[in-house]
DNA sequence: CGTCTATCTTGATAGACATCGAATCAGTGG
DNA sequence: CCACTGATTCGATGTCTATCAAGATAGACG
């Protein structure tokens, strides 16, 4: 098979790239809306996983090995990898490999287009 | 049994509600933290709910009666009413009944928890 | 009180998921 | 080339979840 699987696959950035904002509280959502945005909540309905995007996502750097994740938890480490495949593929992370090592880095616009359709609507109305 | 069941249960407004802001990207969340995200964010991990959240937080009013959201899906009224309490016990809408009909209601405090959680870092360590 | 409508609860079932152990892949170094 | 370490994939298993049909509750209305 391929030797880079270490690589999103395009997921929550899509939700604010081209497209609209999709601000949640503004509008109803578009069925295709709704299942982007739940298909990343769902990657983050778990602990572990969020832990894992914070120890990532605030990290000096900007960047973790995985090696000192699997430290922070009294997990296995394929149960570690396979959380963070989960949000890899939720376009939440990225990974490369530098040697030995694979180092995880978080996708600052997929956090932003999150937190963009949660935010309150601008006036109520004001966005039509 | 009681008669107001009705009733959120306590949830993701305490994400934001007397402690600390709980920034994902600032610092790494506590493992309390993670696990009250997790469970919001659980709760949103589903098409349906998220569509569900988004019908009611965007109604003009602010609130919308169950029968006008069972119209909006292809689901029987067990499976609305299953996700809507979902979403009531994820304490990000709240049920009331008048008359023979329950409106449901976003919770704003819950919905800005979460979009706080997922903010960028203030500066990028001034927040320490 | 009996009936009708709207909503919720219960019970059952098929599919998804978290976790682990074992095996495999990628790179380093003897 | 072989052994070693770090990380992922594969296969199995127990638990959780989305969905429905059937039954129960809450209130309105005669």
């Amino acid at each position: 098979m391929s030797n880079q699987r270490v690589v999103a696959a395009g997921g929550a950035a899509e939700v604010g790239a081209g497209c609209e904002p999709a601000v949640l509280r503004e509008q109803p959502v578009t069925e295709a809306q709704a299942a982007e945005l739940a298909r990343v909540f769902k990657a983050l309905g778990d602990p572990v996983r969020v832990r894992l995007l914070s120890l990532i996502a605030s990290h000096d750097g900007g960047e973790v090995c995985v090696c000192e994740l699997s430290g922070a938890f009294d997990l296995t480490g394929p149960t570690i990898s396979h959380h963070l495949k989960v949000l890899r593929e939720a376009g939440l992370v990225t990974g490369e490999r530098r040697g030995t090592w694979v180092y995880y880095r978080a996708i600052p616009e997929a956090l932003a287009a999150l937190a963009e359709a949660l935010r309150p609507a601008t006036v109520a109305g004001a966005g039509a």
